[in-house]
RNA sequence: GGGCGAUUAACUCAGCGGCUAGAGUACUACCUUCACACGGUAGGAGUCAGAGGUUCAAAUCCUCUAUCGCCCA
């Protein structure tokens, strides 16, 4: 084996080997209990970030243990089609590669271009998923705009369709201008804007030297008011109502009315009313039967029964003239600034426009109410918990979701308008002719579903339920959805109403949140601010074990993590010391070791690393079973680094020639490569190869559990007693700077005569760890040479000095010591003393503290003797 | 306006009632000893944001304040 680890060609080629083998396509007819995990479908939009690292890595860490423990494992993976995401970038790209539209290239030939970019993409994707070696069964790989997948989305929208929770209606929606499309309420990002609220004075029809006075923020749309409206307590305006106003600029007249819904407390309390353009407008308006005027288009230009100077104006220009115009006609009262929130077009930035147009929308509320008693009942479980508050909130206050897109590429609408009858018929394939009046003449509809649509519909159709296959049968409902919470809405609410209508199941047991990725300034990352870091670039410098690790160890569950490379580097080294371990032990297997160990046989240095690691492995399960991975992870680092690697190899150094010794450092390692499987996969896997057992990979091999054959603990004891005996021998020769090479003479003494029998068992240990030359074990230390002090519990050590400087800086340190212990001691018995603590507190918090306090007493006594003899 | 979270060592974070508060990185001293200098041994480093409260006991629970971040309307 190489000195030092090599990432970069252990990673070369196990993806392949593994996949090659069949080792993650499961078996519908396996007798193994089924767990299923459908992949989030990443979007086409391009390559993964590394926020994905840490969506999909998480998942493929508890499959991985999962086969290990003997369930049958499905891990789907797929790619998500993204409409208006993917749309926009393949738009972009032909802006400025070939200065040219879409519309310039006509529906269908963009559509290659776009199916193209797919390939591409998801080619990428795929390549990186491989690269982190999430362990996927491709074979059943599947895409949301596949024919397949297209044929399931047309057959649920017939159905819903039938079912009447889909329907066409004008409503007022937000539309991006800039996209060109209506966009659903959560596409909409409310952000703070500085703006200006701008008082105007609306003069009354009966006497124009008298006016009302409204407040708006967006002045253009008063070309679209139909009325003014107050709050009917108001006493400023009761009087008012009923009267007309001219509305300036457009001359018209409309009425002064009243609402309830009026705040009389904003601005001057009196609102225009511009229902075409304003979701509040629009509900009063509808409330009180008024007119509704559209004045602004679908591009945001201005448009309808208005002045023609102001015709065609984009509604920022038009806003300016408005403004101007008024000054002129002195109709300003006064002007604010004002920070209010406008939605923004949630890919690019634009401020949407309310707008009422004819839309395909799905009826939420019947939906809704079978999705909040599924997670009520617990039949889903979300974790951390605190996210089903989130989810709650969202569903009981839904409202119906707009799922037609003005754009291009996704799931055509399959609703055929007939253009003789005009009668819209909604069926899964073309019927040819109108269903009402025969006609030939039917034309499909423009627009295609939202993209959220068909990943609503993702659990089940990918399993294959609309074929009810052994799949769907075997694998639904799956046993966890691993996602980060920015979604919850999105696809998490949706995925549970919709599974739980289509599929009659809930589409998932649990939901696993992750949280997002920040870079190490907790600046969430992004690529307009440059801080967004490629996986692959991580994944080629420190090892994609090293990123999943680090990945792994940070992800406490629903917190946010911020990616430091310092970390990732750490966990490289972590690798490094792992192969060097392995080179250890492999270098002195000599083939006679078997993996049965004979406890009867075997060094107590052996027993207190079998009892460690059967411990290590029992919480490790535990924390598994909690999805505490971050956890295990850390827990898994500390046994191997501190314990496994610090101690037990030192140990066994001693015993090399003890075959039962070679076959516990043997069986160790393998149980260590286990344990780390899940987590880094690579490395584990390419050590394994050099001791494989009858599996041929060590996804193969199973999860280590709880063995009660290796539990020792009075040997345990015993060898942690002489840990401390060792690190405090060091730390008495580090302090007195002793040469760490010289080998010098130590003595011993315990109060324990049982300790000391046992440390004597073990002298050749300590003797190595100590870099003793000679160790006695003595009764008394103070017939002895004078020498330096060490104090472990029972223990006390003696290092003979080389000179008389050596006694007075001794004397020096014991002394601070010895105060410092008092101090303690005296803090502990004020505890003690305390009747309401010892009343109160639990038996063995009492114990431990009486237990812990009379150590002290003993160290402080012996440091006290020892300062006596020196001086 | 409603809600959620964070604030712990120089940096990035764990710990979430109980022994002298931990990790990784960084730092200091010494050491190329035959698994590993991507290493070893030892060390320094924190009034756990602030103020009140509950408790025998608070980084941990409660209240308020401050700062930062996020979500919903």
């Amino acid at each position: 084996m190489e000195k030092a680890y090599d990432h970069l060609r252990t990673e070369s080629d196990w993806y392949r080997k593994w996949e090659a083998s069949g080792l993650f396509t499961p078996d519908v007819k396996a007798t193994g209990v089924p767990f299923s995990i459908i992949l989030p479908p990443p979007n086409v939009t391009g390559s993964l970030h590394i926020g994905h690292a840490l969506t999909l890595s998480l998942p493929d860490i508890i499959v991985r243990r999962k086969k290990m423990q003997g369930f049958n494992v499905l891990w789907l993976p797929g790619v998500d089609h993204a409409g208006i995401a993917t749309q926009m970038m393949v738009e972009k790209n032909l802006k400025k590669e070939r200065n040219l539209s879409k519309e310039d290239l006509g529906r269908e030939k963009f559509l290659q271009l776009v199916w193209e970019w797919k390939d591409l993409s998801e080619k990428k994707i795929v390549a990186q998923i491989k690269k982190l070696g999430l362990a996927l069964d491709w074979s059943r790989m599947k895409f949301t705009l596949s024919d397949e997948m297209q044929r399931v989305v047309r057959k649920v929208f017939v159905q819903l369709y039938r079912e009447g929770k889909i329907y066409q209606g004008t409503y007022m929606v937000n539309r991006c201008p800039n996209c060109k499309t209506v966009l659903s309420d959560l596409e909409v990002e409310h952000k703070e804007v500085h703006g200006r609220l701008t008082y105007i004075r609306y003069p009354l029809k009966k006497d124009p030297r008298r006016w009302i006075v409204v407040a708006t923020t967006r002045p253009e749309t008063m070309l679209g008011d139909v009325a003014v409206a107050v709050n009917p307590k108001d006493s400023r305006y009761k009087k008012l109502i009923g009267q007309e106003v001219l509305l300036p600029l457009a001359g018209r007249a409309i009425p002064i009315l009243g609402d309830d819904d009026v705040d009389k407390h904003f601005a001057s309390g009196a609102v225009k009313i511009t229902p075409a353009h304003d979701p509040l407008d629009f509900k009063i308006a509808q409330k009180n039967k008024l007119e509704k005027i559209v004045v602004i288009d679908e591009l945001a230009c201005m448009t309808g029964p208005i002045p023609g100077k102001y015709l065609g104006l984009d509604r920022f220009a038009c806003r300016r003239e408005i403004l101007a115009d008024l000054r002129a006609l002195d109709l300003i009262e006064k002007e604010e600034e004002y920070v209010h929130n406008i939605g923004h077009c949630q890919r690019c930035e634009t401020v949407v426009e309310p707008n009422i147009s004819r839309q395909w929308f799905l009826k939420t509320a019947d939906l809704a109410h079978p999705a909040i008693r599924a997670v009520l009942e617990k039949q889903i479980v979300f974790i951390p918990e605190k996210w089903k508050k989130v989810y709650f909130n969202w569903m009981e206050n839904i409202q119906d979701w707009c799922i037609s897109r003005q754009l291009w590429w996704g799931h055509r609408i399959p609703a055929y308008y007939c253009q003789e009858c005009q009668e819209v018929v909604v069926a899964e394939e073309n019927p040819g002719r109108c269903t009402k009046c025969g006609g030939a003449r039917l034309v499909q509809d423009e627009d295609v579903l939202d993209t959220w649509f068909s990943s609503a519909l993702w659990p089940f159709t990918t399993l294959g339920w609309q074929n009810d296959s052994p799949d769907f049968k075997t694998f639904y409902p799956t046993s966890i959805m691993a996602t980060a919470f920015d979604i919850i809405f999105f696809w998490v609410a949706r995925m549970i109403m919709m599974g739980i209508h289509c599929a009659e199941a809930v589409p998932f047991r649990e939901v696993l949140i992750n949280g997002l990725i920040r870079d190490d300034k907790g600046q969430k990352m992004s690529k307009t601010k440059n801080n967004a870091v490629d996986p692959l670039e991580i994944i080629r410098e420190y090892g994609a074990d090293a990123l999943r690790f680090t990945l792994a160890i940070q992800a406490a569950p629903g917190m946010d993590i911020s990616l430091s490379i310092n970390r990732i580097k750490g966990y490289k080294t972590f690798a490094n010391k792992i192969w060097n371990a392995s080179r250890y032990v492999i270098m002195n297997l000599r083939g006679d070791e078997d993996l049965r160990i004979d406890v009867r046989r075997i060094s107590d240095a052996d027993k207190w690393i079998l009892q460690l690691l059967n411990a290590t492995v029992e919480k490790v399960n535990v924390l598994f079973d909690e999805y505490h991975m971050y956890e295990a992870a850390d827990l898994i680092y500390h046994f191997i680094w501190d314990e496994y690697c610090d101690w037990y190899l030192e140990f066994s150094k001693n015993d090399l020639e003890s075959p039962h010794t070679r076959s516990v450092l043997k069986l160790t390692l393998f149980r260590i490569l286990q344990l780390l499987h899940p987590f880094m996969p690579y490395i584990s896997e390419e050590i394994y190869q050099k001791i494989k057992t009858d599996k041929d990979f060590l996804l193969q091999t199973e999860f280590p559990a709880f063995n009660k054959d290796f539990v020792f603990p009075e040997t345990f004891a015993a060898v942690e007693v002489l840990k401390k005996v060792v690190a405090e021998t060091r730390k008495t020769r580090t302090e007195n700077r002793i040469e760490p090479n010289k080998k010098i003479p130590i003595y011993l003494a315990c109060d324990s005569p049982a300790e000391k029998e046992q440390l004597l068992k073990h002298l050749r240990y300590f003797d190595f760890l100590a870099r003793s030359l000679k160790t006695e074990i003595v009764d008394d230390l103070s017939v002895l040479p004078k020498g330096f002090r060490g104090v472990s519990q029972n223990w006390e050590i003696l290092l003979p000095f080389a000179s008389d400087e050596d006694r007075l800086r001794e004397l020096q340190r014991l002394t601070g010591e010895h105060d410092k212990l008092g101090k303690l001691i005296a803090q502990m018995e004020g505890k003690l003393s305390n009747s309401e603590f010892v009343g109160k507190a639990p038996a063995e918090i009492i114990q431990s503290f009486k237990k812990n306090l009379q150590e002290y007493i003993e160290k402080k006594a012996k440091i006290g003797k020892t300062i006596d003899d020196l001086s």
